[in-house]
DNA sequence: ATTTAAATCATCCTTTTGGGTGATCCGTTT
DNA sequence: AAACGGATCACCCAAAAGGATGATTTAAAT
């Protein structure tokens, strides 16, 4: 940040040293006011997007890749709500015991979603599921 | 990308129009140079600064946090080579069995190991290892 | 030379998981 | 009314995973 405003200020330093250099040229020389305003455009467009560049670049490193749920996907393999809600908790480490206790419903019940839910994934493992489900965005 | 193009094509119409406007009324009324000089300035820098964004926003989005492997964390568990090895592959989906058929070793082996792992990373069950295993970054 | 840590394998036993099948209930659709 | 998809639960069985303990080998450290 400190960097950033020396350089700011020694390009506007420089740049003024050079308006004054070609003011003088200007009136010595008879120079046009086209070649004039074209420098001070040039110069002043490059600062802008310099300072755009600096003033976003840090900024976007914190911009992380956010999840967007693929429900084109989710639709596709016939996933229903409570499947999907089985597989959140599954990709949460949780056992089936686990998840029909957060689900208040009997153990049968989870283990008959998650077959289910293997089926409609094409895994045979819950750590496949998971897997998968990441690779498909069904899951952050 | 056109839409840009054609902003950018309407920016410069429009500035050039500003130009000519104050270029009439620098010649009749005698409007100062530093005046002059200083629209141009500001609209240019506003102006780089707009190209700027527009041109590094998307190549931005694309920044993905990159994985660093704790190596602190993995000495403090005390995790060997073998034990991070197989975790890796249990991170990956696969079986005990598929596991020790990968490495050429007995399934015991893999059982023993893989127990010694959960004890590290104080877990009971191996999707609960892969989450904390990632948390603590010792996985991607 | 002795200790130590890692890696290997085994045995026994329990819990968890997965596969298959069938049944009930409840809305929605036809 | 009948068909359908969903959610629910049960029972059975086999495979996989997990916990505890002990043993052997080998390489590295002391």
């Amino acid at each position: 940040m400190k960097r950033t405003i020396i350089l700011y200020g020694l390009a506007l330093a420089l740049f003024v040293s050079g308006l004054k250099f070609l003011e003088y040229r200007f009136f010595v020389r008879d120079l046009s006011i086209e070649f004039y305003i074209g420098i001070i455009v040039v110069t002043f467009t490059g600062l802008g997007i310099w300072v755009g560049l600096k003033f976003t670049r840090k900024k976007m490193v914190f911009v992380g890749p956010e999840f967007v749920l693929d429900v084109n996907t989710l639709e596709r393999l016939e996933i229903s709500k409570r499947e999907y809600e089985v597989l959140e908790l599954i990709a949460k480490g949780l056992s089936n015991q686990e998840i029909a206790d957060k689900l208040f419903v009997s153990l049968n019940t989870i283990k008959t979603h998650s077959s289910n839910l293997f089926l409609k994934l094409e895994v045979s493992r819950r750590t496949q599921a998971v897997q998968k489900a990441k690779n498909l965005r069904l899951i952050p």
